[in-house]
DNA sequence: GCCCAGCCTTGTTGTGGATCAATCGCTTGG
DNA sequence: CCAAGCGATTGATCCACAACAAGGCTGGGC
């Protein structure tokens, strides 16, 4: 990971960089939590002060950012890119708990030791804060503390849907579930594109899932000569029938014809 | 529900009521999330003026109190007995997304609809909030915000968790984490109890886990038999063998003799 | 004491998804 | 142009757990 901003003032740099030096989740009410947009949600005066705080950095695709197990030093935002957050087994087996996107807090448990590892899946861009100076921040800035608990609480939502995913879903609503939060647009307001691409590789995809890739992929396939979607290329995908689709992942019965 | 404080001055009784009017995680640096002491985090006097703003409330057994997909109203604090908390898919399958007991915060997401039910499973005592007061509360006490901070990233740490059990543990795993997570003490401070009690039945655990009964029981049964707990009772765990039950619990690989 | 209803356990059979194994296509580098 | 490497797809087989089934235990009501 290199600093955008080396200088002995980053925040200089940070704000030079032309970049939003913080991306929150928007406070329009029909928002969700995978919604966003730049900074709405506080003041700009406090927003630059928290800017000379933090630092703007970029992560390689492919670097780890977040070390599960290591002791926190940093409290990160991100503000561009896909990261893929991860929790291993000692004999390899991974779990992806989420892919944070904009707008998205990472850093925020409280523990000696990261819950999980933090990845870049394309080039990503992060406002990074010091932990230490992390309670003064959140002192100064009540604001910022609030839009943390939101957050939080959004996040905690999402990992409920995920754990009743996990539990209780088969593989096709898994997959369906999956295509229809991917296919959610940044800001909530907007409407869900029909096509999208996908960052991820399958094997991302089916350690998201508690899949196989081979069951990802056959599942796909299913899909697609049911004409639920459509696959231009592996990344790209066309939902065809929303209905269907959304019927198969909130768990509604089918194959009664 | 019943309020334990149906006067028109429901502090009065809440204060009368001998209970603790809040129960929050201790801070004590040792401590996880599921550590909890009575009131050690905030200052008496916000604590007492905080109850002022809440009633105190007994729920019976099997009784639900929170709501998925309703509006909600109230935010809880739970200071007495277990709580299961579920989400369920249209043909009746049901995930439990977590246990409830005394520290615990429900009620958090910001959204229009709760994302989850909340029954509970002994007698249970919550202290309620009106959600419509909630902002008034966070603004006059910066600590409690502070707090429910901590709680959610605490849960969160504890959701991730769910997921690498779900997503990528065999049943003997799940069932063995699942023993190991009941019998942590409610101070993380204490030494963990080598028996304790289950309070929720074979079907609770098998939903919490994404089994089902018969494979939860047949791994029970089994663990049994290999010595690494015993079973005064279906309810009664003795933990007879701790280090084997973490290792299985960790995901390293055994049955290599 | 007896009956009944839940809950738990144990036995048998079935299956969804894992595992093992090719193969294909695309990209990269020589 | 070919070779190597990686990701995705597809096929064949296997198995951990689900589903179905049958008792057993326990506690509460009468």
């Amino acid at each position: 990971m290199r600093s955008i901003s080396p200088a002995p003032r980053p925040q200089a740099a940070a704000l030079a960089s032309g970049a939003a030096p913080l991306v929150v989740p928007d406070p329009c009410a029909h928002c969700d939590a995978r919604s966003v947009s730049v900074c709405s949600a506080l003041e700009d005066k406090d927003l630059h002060r928290l800017a000379t705080l933090a630092e703007v950095m970029e992560v390689a695709p492919g670097e780890t950012f977040i070390e599960e197990g290591e002791t926190p030093e940093h409290f990160f935002n991100v503000t561009g890119g896909t990261v893929r957050l991860y929790k291993l087994l000692p004999d390899g087996r991974r779990q992806i708990t989420g892919f944070a996107r904009p707008g998205h807090f990472l850093g925020l448990a409280v523990g000696e030791a990261n819950a999980f590892s933090a990845e870049a899946l394309e080039t990503v861009r992060v406002c990074r804060f010091s932990r230490s100076r992390l309670r003064a921040v959140l002192d100064d800035f009540p604001a910022f503390e609030r839009r943390l608990l939101r957050s939080a609480a959004n996040e905690l939502v999402a990992a409920q849907e995920q754990m009743l995913l996990l539990g209780r879903k088969t593989a096709r609503e898994r997959v369906a579930s999956f295509l229809l939060a991917q296919a959610r647009p940044l800001r909530a307001c907007d409407p869900p594109p029909g096509r999208f691409h996908l960052p991820m590789t399958r094997t991302d995809i089916a350690d998201y899932l508690g899949l196989t890739i081979e069951t990802v992929s056959r599942t796909m396939t299913r899909l697609r000569t049911e004409k639920l979607i459509a696959l231009p290329s592996p990344a790209e995908v066309v939902v065809l029938d929303r209905g269907r689709l959304e019927a198969l992942a909130g768990g509604f019965e089918e194959e009664r014809i």
